[in-house]
DNA sequence: CCATAAATAT
DNA sequence: AATATTTATG
């Protein structure tokens, strides 16, 4: 029997351009498929449970969903779920105070974003393009990040890979490069400086338990939380606020803002 | 105004 | 893909 599938006889790196016809076998064709904006339940069942018209979604309302769970990233707010607890998390919760500048409405904005939204005329779709919010690593999202790095391990730990293996909606590549430049700088920092963390510098990576990479890189146990789709999307890391991080406390702590 | 986080440019 | 630089945010 050589039938078992190892990890490494997935094309990791690659784009996946060779397909295993063995798998393919039995799915149904694309034609076969019902189109997106087919509706799943037949009208007739539908009224005779009394469900209620079924909200049809195009391709449109799925990318919208898709901006819209970074918008909610982003700000905090509760996303597409509306059943969820909504949590009011903001991050930057512990600046001076007294200084008066932009503020944000505190209650009642749900998922916009205080920057400015920025929209304009896509000529081949038709469709606004909005300018993708800026990204913040939450301490979910930065735990899922460190979680794949660990289990790649430094060789396959390139951006491209990470953000296949993050498999967050939404979430760029760029994105991915960038964090892991900082991160890398705190693990170099962490080395080269013998082992004694600074535990006013890097809020986020201070308060994630380095991977062990010096150890067996075997893959240990990871909890993958993911929907039916098996794609987690940022909105789903946000559950709940910072895990270990208590204070989030400003770095500098006596920087004064006032001049 | 400063420090930092994230984005963007090389 | 890595690193340097710029921009936005707190």
């Amino acid at each position: 029997m050589r039938e078992e599938v190892r990890m490494s006889d997935y094309d990791v790196s690659g784009e996946g351009e060779d397909r295993v016809p063995e798998w393919e076998m039995g799915l149904p064709s694309d034609e076969d498929l019902a189109s997106l904006s087919h509706s799943l339940i037949p009208p007739n069942l539908a009224m005779a449970f009394s469900i209620s018209p079924e909200n049809i979604r195009t391709i449109q309302d799925v990318n919208l969903a898709s901006e819209t769970t970074l918008s909610s990233l982003r700000s905090g707010s509760s996303g597409p779920n509306t059943s969820s607890s909504e949590e009011e998390d903001r991050v930057g919760s512990s600046s001076p105070g007294s200084d008066s500048k932009k503020q944000k409405k505190t209650s009642d904005d749900d998922g916009v974003v205080e920057e400015g939204d920025y929209g304009t005329e896509d000529a081949t779709t038709g469709r606004k393009t909005m300018k993708r919010q800026r990204l913040v690593w939450t301490p979910q999202l930065h735990k899922r990040f460190v979680d794949v790095v660990a289990h790649l391990g430094i060789k396959n730990a390139v951006p491209k890979t990470i953000m296949q293996m993050m498999n967050v909606e939404g979430l760029t590549r760029e994105n991915v490069a960038s964090h892991l430049q900082k991160y890398r700088l705190y693990l170099n920092r962490l080395t080269t400086e013998g082992g004694g963390p600074s535990p006013s510098s890097d809020k986020l990576f201070s308060s994630t338990q380095m991977p062990v990479y010096a150890h067996h890189m075997g893959m240990q146990e990871h909890h993958h939380h993911q929907n039916h789709n098996g794609t987690a999307n940022a909105y789903m890391m946000q559950q709940n606020k910072f895990g270990s991080m208590a204070s989030y406390p400003p770095v500098g702590g006596g920087s004064a803002y006032e001049n």
